[in-house]
RNA sequence: GGCGGCGUAGCCAAGUGGUAAGGCAGAGGUCUGCAAAACCUUUAUCCAUCGGUUCGAUUCCGAUCGCCGCCUCCA
C-alpha cells in the first residue's frame, strides 16, 4: 500500500489517484525560475521528485507531469536588463542549462514543461474568473487576491493572520492593496519593465507569480489533480495562493496530496549567492564528480529530511558508484553449476522489502539498504562459484528493475574495450605463466588489462575478470 | 515576534511504545605467489539535555539547548 506524508494533513496517508480507472496520475511540480544557473540545492528537489514519479511508475501507474519554467518575474527583468540581454534570450539560456542538467542527472522527463509566458491569455482568463466571484480587485492597473474572500487560506501552511498582518507592512511598496498580506496576481508595467509587457483588460502588465502555476495547472491537469510537490520553501506563499487561486475560481478542491522537500544546506550556512558558495552541477563536474555519484548523493536520505552537503560526503558517493560499476560488471557471466532456486529465493525477498521501501512515502535511504544487503547476498554467491548464466541473468534483470527507479545502480555509459575472447586469452596465457612460475610476465598481462579497464580477480574457482 | 523541521555510533543514515536497519571508516579472519575484490566476524547498555505519562520511551507530552527554513515572489 503506498503511502505519502502529506503536509495538507500533516499525516501519512494512503495514496489512491482521482482517476476512476486507478491508471494515471497527474503530478505537478514547481520548476525553475530561470534567471541563473541552477545550484545543487535547487537540483535535489528534482532529484527526489524524480525519484517520486519513477516509484509510481513501478508500481504500474502512469505519471502525467508537468514542470513549469517560470520565465518572467522581477529577477528575470532585472538580470536581463542588467546584463544588456534581450528578454527572451536571457531566459531561454537558463531554461536550456535547466533541461541539460535534468538530462545530466537523468531525470526522467516531464509531460509538459510550460513556460509562464505562453499562458498569459489562460492566466488572464483565471483572473477575470477572480475579479468576477469578487475574489480580487484591480487598483492602478494591478489586479491583487484578495485574502479575506477566502475562508480557507491558511489551511495548508498554518498561517491564520491574515488581512491585517503588522510585521511587514510597514517594509510593503504596494500601499493601494486592500489587505496587507493581499497578493498580485497582475502587475501593472512600471518603466523598469522595459519591452516586458502583455496587454491586458487592465492595461499593460504581466502577470504574478503565483497565478502561472494556477493556470498552467489547470490547463493541463484539470482543476482537481493528485499529488503537487515542491521545495518546502514553496510551502507559504506560494503554495498557499495557488490554493487560494484555484480553489476560489473553480470551487473545487485543488490538490489531493501535497509533498514538500526538505533544503541542502551547504557545510554550515545556506547556500547563497552573496556568500559566495554555490555550486552548480558543472562546478561538481569540473571538480571530477559524476553527476551520477550527485544523484546517488540526494537520494541516501529521505526526502523530508534535511542534508548537509559536504565534499566528503561526494568523495563517498563517487566511491559507492565504482562499487556499484564493480557489482555489475562482475556479474556480466556465470560459470557454475547453478543455485537457482536460491537465487530465486534471494530474489523474491529482496524484491519485496524493496517495494515496502517504496511504499512508506518513497523511502530512499530504506530502498537504498535492500541494495546493499542484495549486493552482500549475490557477492557471497559468486565468490562461492556456483552461479550459472542462467543465474547471473536473473540478477542482472532484477538489479535493472530496481534501477529504474534508482538510476544510478547501472553504469551511464557501456564500457567496450575488449571484446570477451580476447579477455578470456590473455587470461588464459597469465594462467600458463602462472603455471611456470613467471610471476613477472603474469602480472604484466594483469597490469596491461587493467590498463585497458579489465580488473582481474584470482579467486579459489579459478580467475575471473570484471570491467572497471 | 509568529509558524514549521531537524538533533541516532568517528562520519553518513533508517527506524519502532517493548528494548537500535544499511553504508563508510576501524579491528580480526577466510582466500592468495603477490595483488585486488569479495565474503565472514566484530564495532551505540543507548538514540541532544532535563522532566512527565506508562508495567515499559529513543519512539508520546512539556521545557531547555543547538542547527535550519518560511513569514510578498529563493527548490
Amino acid at each position: 500500500m503506498l503511502k505519502f506524508y502529506n503536509t495538507m494533513s500533516r499525516k501519512m496517508e494512503e495514496f489512491k489517484p482521482l482517476d476512476p480507472s486507478g491508471k494515471i496520475v497527474k503530478l505537478y511540480t514547481c520548476g525553475p525560475t530561470v534567471y541563473n544557473y541552477a545550484h545543487i540545492g535547487n537540483m535535489r528537489t528534482y532529484v527526489w521528485e524524480d525519484f517520486l514519479q519513477r516509484t509510481l511508475e513501478y508500481m504500474g501507474y502512469e505519471v502525467l507531469r508537468v514542470l513549469n519554467i517560470t520565465d518572467v518575474d522581477d529577477k528575470t527583468i532585472r538580470d536581463s536588463q542588467a546584463t544588456q540581454t534581450p528578454f527572451f534570450e536571457f531566459t531561454e539560456k537558463y531554461t536550456k542549462a535547466f533541461l541539460s542538467d535534468v538530462d545530466l542527472l537523468h531525470i526522467e522527463h516531464a509531460t509538459h514543461y510550460p513556460r509562464a509566458t505562453e499562458f498569459i491569455p489562460q492566466i488572464i482568463e483565471m483572473i477575470e474568473t477572480l475579479i468576477a466571484n469578487d475574489h480580487a480587485y484591480e487598483a492602478d492597473g494591478s489586479v491583487y487576491f484578495r485574502i479575506a474572500s477566502f475562508a480557507d487560506y491558511g489551511k495548508l501552511s498554518g498561517r491564520v493572520n491574515k488581512g491585517t498582518g503588522k510585521q511587514r507592512v510597514v517594509a510593503d511598496e504596494y500601499d493601494e492593496k486592500e489587505g496587507a498580506q493581499d497578493f498580485a496576481l497582475w502587475k501593472a508595467w512600471k518603466p523598469e519593465d522595459g519591452e516586458v509587457k502583455w496587454d491586458s483588460p487592465w492595461g499593460a502588465g504581466r502577470p504574478g507569480w503565483h497565478i502561472e502555476c494556477s493556470a498552467m495547472s489547470k490547463h493541463y491537469l484539470g482543476d482537481t489533480f493528485d499529488i503537487h510537490c515542491g521545495g518546502k520553501e514553496h510551502l507559504f506563499p506560494h503554495h498557499e495562493n495557488e490554493i487560494a487561486q484555484s480553489e476560489a475560481s473553480s470551487g473545487k478542491q485543488f490538490v489531493k496530496y501535497w509533498l514538500h522537500g526538505e533544503w541542502l544546506q551547504l557545510g554550515e550556512e545556506k547556500m547563497s549567492k552573496s556568500l559566495g558558495n554555490i555550486y552548480t552541477l558543472r562546478d561538481l563536474m569540473d571538480k571530477g564528480y559524476s553527476p551520477r555519484a550527485y544523484r546517488y548523493y540526494m537520494l541516501t536520505a529521505n526526502y523530508r529530511m534535511p542534508v548537509i552537503f559536504t565534499f566528503d560526503g561526494m568523495n563517498e558517493a563517487m566511491q559507492k558508484i565504482e562499487r556499484f560499476d564493480e557489482f555489475w560488471y562482475a556479474f556480466e557471466r556465470g560459470t557454475g553449476a547453478g543455485a537457482a532456486d536460491e537465487v530465486a529465493r534471494l530474489i523474491a525477498g529482496f524484491d519485496t522489502q524493496f517495494s515496502e521501501a517504496l511504499e512508506d512515502d518513497c523511502n530512499a535511504a530504506r530502498a537504498l539498504s535492500v541494495v546493499y544487503e542484495a549486493m552482500r547476498a549475490f557477492n557471497g554467491l559468486r565468490s562461492r562459484g556456483i552461479l550459472s548464466s542462467d543465474d547471473t541473468e536473473s540478477i542482472k534483470t532484477f538489479w535493472k528493475k530496481i534501477d529504474a527507479v534508482f538510476a544510478f545502480l547501472l553504469p551511464w555509459e557501456e564500457k567496450q574495450l575488449l571484446s570477451e575472447n580476447e579477455i578470456e586469452q590473455l587470461i588464459e596465457d597469465r594462467k600458463q605463466a602462472r603455471k611456470n612460475k613467471d610471476f613477472s610476465a603474469a602480472d604484466r598481462i594483469r597490469k596491461d588489462l587493467l590498463d585497458r579497464g579489465i580488473v582481474l580477480e584470482d579467486t579459489p574457482g579459478g580467475t575471473i575478470w570484471r570491467r572497471k
